[in-house]
DNA sequence: TTGTACGCGTTATCAT
DNA sequence: ATGATAACGCGTACAA
């Protein structure tokens, strides 16, 4: 260190009283050691002699350094930064697949820029934006239907993507998720084969969902030679929406008896509350079947019949190929689906 | 732009192709300015003629250009981002006042780093120094204990901190939250005034539900003179939990009837449904109180008296708080106590 | 094992 | 209105 370092840093320091962030150098000079070697100490210790390390750790505690990540993110050009987009962060069918992606990204060393997109593409288009401006090192997307310029930017990025939560022919780069066309067509199979002639649909307004419902439709029409009724709504599902759901099958369309296959457990719910306090028996009267078997949905009363997504499993397994990619594995799988699984139960 | 540099850049395209990040340098370049002068056009469009503004917008358009932030928070040493830790990203109490406090941020420019930090101290402690690397213009913790060596590198790091969804004496910088003392207290008197004369308690592990249950618990004893049964467990709180707390308060501690204190309205939920599963009729044998007022609780059969917090303002306060830091503005009351109000429904 | 030199892509400070 | 230049705090060569 030159002399008009030092005091350009005595002066420095006099000036600016309030939180003077501690560098690696301070550091260093605090342990008679260069940055450098104090860098190399943190990355890997091994390379560095024991009695320096205690040095520089004893010289650490001292002046309370964190790492500053955004100097070496922008050094080593990773951020260590894996952005997540979901629908929602207040709905648990997104949540609950985001904890294992979470934690499996952590313990990798990564951490989850999470932010919600809500219904319209074009607002996730200027997240993806956003976000991409911080440089994360992947992206997870909720759904496979993104504007033009957003796969184009993600493309630009040259990062991993893994899409979620559904299926496609076309990912951008990976993908974990099942087909909701499927799903719907399996619980109308699944509902004629257990006798139903009469059927209804309570759905939200996600695409999704309606891709769920429609195959349902279609299916059990088929199947049946009958009709499917329908009461959809844009707002976000609720216990309230289920029980008007069900008012609007009974009062606006005449829907009497049958089964009912909402778009998610909670309108399910929604469906049985309104039934039992009309006085309606579930299943001989209406039956249910929801879809997500959140946790409740096996301890309602009676149980709600539902279609089961391992969530957890799904979240993990994006995690899991976003780690190979990194480790330079190349991935004989890009799609994967996980399926899903109906739960037979007492509402149906 | 000298020749040199044009050699070096085609030699550098052919070298690297696989996405060479695009910088301000190189849209300079192709718009015929500097580097500085594309920074000023994309903070301050009026600090630059509109022909150039136009060029540069041109070669933004040609290069998709997406600006580093890394860079940008390096230099200016400002990441705009803000760091938030709770509990759990999976329990709606906790996301549900996450995505005003998102929202509002986001409005000013901010973007959430979102991590859930489970039930132990010391993990809060890892994830705060985790993001404190990251350096965040300000912090979100949830609740007020935090460990000593937590303390001190928040106040190290000299940025604003909020603690939200509970009140302290000794808030480490601001706080926005309400009373769980008072909440389980107000709780005990509405239940005593009402008539009940037994009364148990269902309640989560946590340390604000345990702190809710005993000042419901001594306040109803002190009116009462009566000793108030209570079930506790350690698990994430849910519809069987609930079923089976009322099953061991009947069947292990003899409770016949009264009102019951639930520490969420999902276990009050599944109190209601064990009850009714029983042949017992709620509220004349089995009253029900849960607490956090969610969505469903409003729709249950019978609807559930609850304790409501409104999350929401919580949120939107935390964040307002910050904006007003962040501009400059001295507050006047860093502790802010949103309070909480009993919802009166047909359970009790 | 340790250090020097340089670059990462911006913003901030002066100039012009 | 625009440009040169110096930070910002760290990683990555390369050298010793």
């Amino acid at each position: 260190m030159s002399k008009t370092d030092m005091i350009s840093d005595i002066t420095s320091n006099a000036r600016k009283t309030p939180s003077r962030a501690v560098t690696m150098a301070a550091v260093g000079r605090m342990a008679g050691v260069s940055q450098v070697t104090v860098s190399r100490a943190l990355s890997d210790p091994s390379k560095v002699s024991s009695e320096t390390l205690r040095k520089i750790k004893e010289a650490i505690e001292a002046t309370g350094f964190v790492p500053n990540a955004i100097a070496g993110a922008l050094a080593s050009k990773r951020s260590m930064l894996i952005s997540a987009l979901v629908p929602s962060i207040t709905n648990i069918t997104y949540t609950s697949m985001i904890k294992p992606f979470n934690e499996v990204m952590r313990q990798n060393g990564y951490e989850i820029l999470l932010s919600e997109t809500g219904l319209a593409p074009d607002d996730e288009e200027k997240l993806i934006a956003a976000h991409l401006s911080r440089r994360p090192d992947a992206m997870l997307l909720t759904g496979m239907r993104h504007t033009v310029a957003a796969r184009r930017s993600l493309l630009g990025a040259g990062i991993p993507v893994v899409e979620v939560w559904d299926t496609t022919e076309t990912p951008i780069d990976l993908c974990v998720g099942f087909s909701h066309m499927e799903a719907g067509r399996s619980v109308a199979e699944f509902a004629a084969g257990k006798g139903y002639v009469r059927a209804a649909t309570v759905s939200a307004g996600d695409e999704r969902a309606l891709r769920r419902k429609n195959a349902f439709s279609d299916r059990f029409t088929a199947l049946t030679g009958n009709v499917v009724l329908e009461s959809n709504f844009e707002a976000q599902a609720s216990l309230a929406n289920g029980r008007a759901g069900l008012s609007d099958l009974i009062d606006q369309h005449g829907f009497g008896d049958g089964v009912i296959f909402c778009s998610s457990d909670i309108l399910a719910h929604g469906v049985v509350i309104e039934a039992q306090a009309r006085g309606l028996r579930v299943p001989e009267d209406i039956a249910v079947i929801g879809f997500g078997d959140q946790d409740f949905a096996a301890h309602t009363h009676p149980a709600i019949t539902t279609v089961r997504v391992d969530r957890e499993a799904l979240g993990r397994a994006a995690a899991d190929a976003l780690v190979q990619r990194f480790a330079g594995i190349d991935l004989t799988a890009p799609l994967i689906d996980i399926g899903f699984e109906i739960q037979d139960r007492a509402s149906s």
